[in-house]
DNA sequence: CGTCGTGCAGCAAGCGCTTTCTATCCAGGG
DNA sequence: CCCTGGATAGAAAGCGCTTGCTGCACGACG
C-alpha cells in the first residue's frame, strides 16, 4: 500500500542502502545512481517513513518549543522567532526540521507532560519559554526531566525563563527585575507615592522578579510598603480590569497603577476609564513587554520593552547548534523603557 | 543506556509483550502483574520510545496544526482551542497525543513542506487553519497532499479556511462574505457613502471573500465601486496605518474606512488620529474578527465577531473523532455583527 | 604484470516496539 | 475423571530504515 524504501530501490535497481545514502546524503554516492533514485523517488512519490528512521538513526528532527499561552503574542513573537531560526521548513537549507509548539496553558503538569512526550519522540532540542511556576516539587520535576533530555542528546533552552541550576540548559533570561525597577522608578520621579501594583498569578517567577523590581524601587525612594497596594491576577486583560476596581476600591487616591504586562494595563485602562478617570490626569498607568498594540492604546502605554523576537532567534540558533551559548550558559537580556502618554506628573 | 522495554520486561519478570501490553492497556492483563510492570517502570524511570512504537503500530499520536501567523492571536486564539481539545496533556484522559502547532508564515511552500513533515511522521490528524493562498499550482498540490494524507488514514481538518473539493478533508469554514456584508450593510445604513477598504494580502481566500461581501454591500446599496477606494496590504497593523494615509491622499473625503481585520483597524486609527481626524466623527472605523484587544481601543471596535474558540474547539473534536462531521464534510460558521464606538453617522 | 588503494554499492544486522498466534493453566461440565 | 473453554502470558515475526562492514571494479603504482 504505501511505498517505502525497497519499493524505490527496487524501481531505480539499487539496494535500500544506497536510496538511503542518497536521501540522507552523507555517503558518497555516484551521480548517475543518485540520479536514478531520486528520479524513482519522484515517481513513485515516496515519503520517507519518520518513526522508521527516527528509530533506526536514533535521532529525530523533532524540536520543541513550550509556551504557556499561545493565544498571547507575547508567546507567539517569541514562538514565532524561535521557530524561524530553527529552520522548520524553509529555514536556512539542510536538514529539514518539524518547529512544533506546545502549549502548556500554564499548567505544571501539562509542561511535565509535554516534556515527556518530547523526549519520548527523541526530540532534537527543545526549547522552554516564559516563566516558569515556583512551587518545588514541580521544578524539581522538571529539573530531573531536563536533565535526563540533555542526557539523551537533546539540547535544552530556556528562553524568557530563569535558569535550571543542576542542568545542561542554556538560559536567556530577561531582566524583569530590573525593568520592572526602571519603571517604577520613573513613576516616582514623576512624583508618584501612591502606586497600585497588579501582579501576575503567584508562584510564578516572572510574577516575582517583576514584584521585586517594582519594590526595590519603592524602597529606594523610601516608600514605605502597602501591602494591600498589590493585587495578584492573571496575565490578561480582564484581570487588569478587576484588580483595578478592587485597588481603586482599597485607596482611590492612587495616582498610578503599574501592571505585571500590557494586556493587564489595558484592562486596568478600561477600568479606569469606566471609572470616570482620566489616564494619565488622574491615573498613571504602565504596562511590560511593550507588545505590538501596546503603543496604538490611548494613551499610549508607558512599558518595558523586550526584545521577545531577538532573545527568541538567538535561543532557537543555540538550539540548533547555530550559535555559541553564552558563558557559563546563562545570559541576561535588559528590558527597555518606553516612556509614553499613559503616565504623567500627579495631579496636584 | 537508554531503558528499554526489554529492561522492564525482564526486572519484572514477564515478557516484553505484557509490559507492551499494560502500557497500552488493550488486552487482558492480571492486576498483579500490571502493577509489577508499573513498579518496574516507575522504578527504571521507563521512558516509551516513540518512533519505535510508532512505527511498529503504524500510527502515531502526533496531531499538527498548522497556522499563518502564530504570532496573530487570531491563530493563537484558535489553535489554543483545538488544542485544548485534541488533548495534548490534560486533555480527557486517555490517549495523550502531542498536539502541535506548525508556524508556515503564510508561506505555501512552508505549508507544504509542513504537510509532508506531518505526513512522515504519520501524524495522526492535521488541522489547517486560516485563510489559503489561491494560486492554482500551490491549490493543486496541497489537494493532492491532503488526498494523500487522508488514504494514509490522517484526518483531516480545515477550520476557517474554504473547503478543498476532492479531498476527504472536513471543512469549517467562516462566512466571511457575509460577515463583510453585514458590516458594510451597517456603515451604508448609518449614511456613509464613500468608504475606503483596506483588504488583506492578494491571492488570500479570505482576503476575497471579505471584499466580496464589501462590494456586495456597496451593489445592493446602489454605490459604484471605485477601485481607488480599495489599497490592499498585510494583515498587520502597520499596514492599516500605511494604507490609511494612502486612501486618505487619494480622497480626502472619506468618512469611513472598513478594515481587512481588527490589526489593520488599529493602524488605520492611529494614522487618522495623527492626521487631525476624530474617530468617528470625521471617519468611521470598522475591523474584523474582534479580537480581545479590539473592545479596549478607544473608542472600541465596530468589529465582526467571528467564534474562533469554538469553531476550533469543534475543529479540534472533529480531528479526534469524537464529533460527528458535519453533513456533506461542510459547515459554515457565521460571524456577528459588532457594533461599537468606531463608527457613527458621518459629519454632515 | 601483479598488487594495492580508492570509490561505490550491497549485505545484513539491528533500532525498540506491537501483535498474531500459540501455549499454559485452571474452573466447570459431562 | 477427562474434556472444553476462558483468561493470561510468551514466542517470534516483523514495522521501514540506517550503517558498519564486506565486496568488487578499476586505475595507478612498483
Amino acid at each position: 500500500m504505501t511505498v517505502t524504501l525497497a519499493d524505490v530501490a527496487a524501481r531505480a535497481q539499487v539496494s535500500p542502502a544506497t536510496v538511503s545514502r542518497v536521501l540522507n546524503g552523507n555517503y558518497p554516492v555516484a551521480a548517475s545512481t543518485r540520479e536514478r533514485v531520486l528520479r524513482a523517488v519522484d515517481e513513485l512519490d515516496y515519503v520517507l517513513n519518520g518513526p522508521a528512521s527516527a528509530l533506526a538513526a536514533a535521532t529525530s528532527d523533532l524540536v520543541g518549543i513550550l509556551v504557556n499561552d499561545i493565544a498571547d503574542p507575547f508567546f507567539g513573537i517569541m514562538a514565532s522567532a524561535i521557530q524561524a531560526e530553527i529552520g522548520g521548513p524553509g529555514g536556512r537549507a539542510g536538514g529539514e526540521r518539524l518547529a512544533v509548539v506546545c502549549n502548556t496553558g500554564g499548567s505544571p503538569e501539562r509542561e511535565l507532560t509535554y516534556l515527556t512526550l518530547l523526549q519520548r519522540q527523541r526530540a532534537a532540542a527543545v526549547v522552554l519559554t516564559g516563566g516558569a511556576v515556583e512551587s518545588a516539587p514541580h521544578a524539581a520535576a522538571v529539573t530531573a526531566k531536563l536533565r535526563k533530555l540533555s542526557e539523551a542528546g537533546t539540547r535544552v533552552v530556556l528562553c524568557g525563563r530563569p535558569p535550571a541550576p543542576d542542568t545542561q540548559a542554556i538560559a536567556l533570561t530577561f531582566d524583569n527585575r530590573g525593568g520592572a525597577r526602571a519603571l517604577t522608578a520613573h513613576l516616582i520621579g514623576l512624583g508618584h507615592r501612591r502606586l497600585g501594583y497588579i501582579a501576575g498569578p503567584e508562584e510564578r517567577t516572572t510574577t516575582r522578579h517583576r514584584l521585586e523590581g517594582h519594590r526595590a524601587a519603592l524602597a529606594a525612594a523610601g516608600i514605605e510598603e502597602d501591602a494591600g497596594r498589590t493585587v495578584y491576577g492573571r496575565y490578561d486583560r480582564r484581570s487588569g480590569y478587576e484588580a483595578t476596581l478592587e485597588l481603586l476600591r482599597r485607596d482611590p487616591s492612587l495616582t498610578a497603577i503599574v501592571a505585571a504586562n500590557d494586556s493587564v494595563a489595558l484592562g486596568a485602562c478600561a477600568a479606569l476609564r469606566e471609572s470616570g478617570l482620566s489616564i494619565p490626569g488622574d491615573v498613571s498607568v504602565a504596562g511590560f513587554d511593550d507588545l505590538p498594540f501596546s503603543i496604538d492604546a490611548v494613551p499610549s502605554l508607558t512599558t518595558v520593552r523586550l526584545p521577545l523576537a531577538e532573545a527568541g532567534a538567538r535561543a532557537g540558533r543555540i538550539a540548533m547548534g547555530r550559535e555559541e551559548p553564552p558563558p557559563g550558559g546563562i545570559a541576561s537580556v535588559r528590558g527597555e523603557l518606553m516612556v509614553r502618554g499613559s503616565t504623567g506628573v500627579p495631579r496636584g
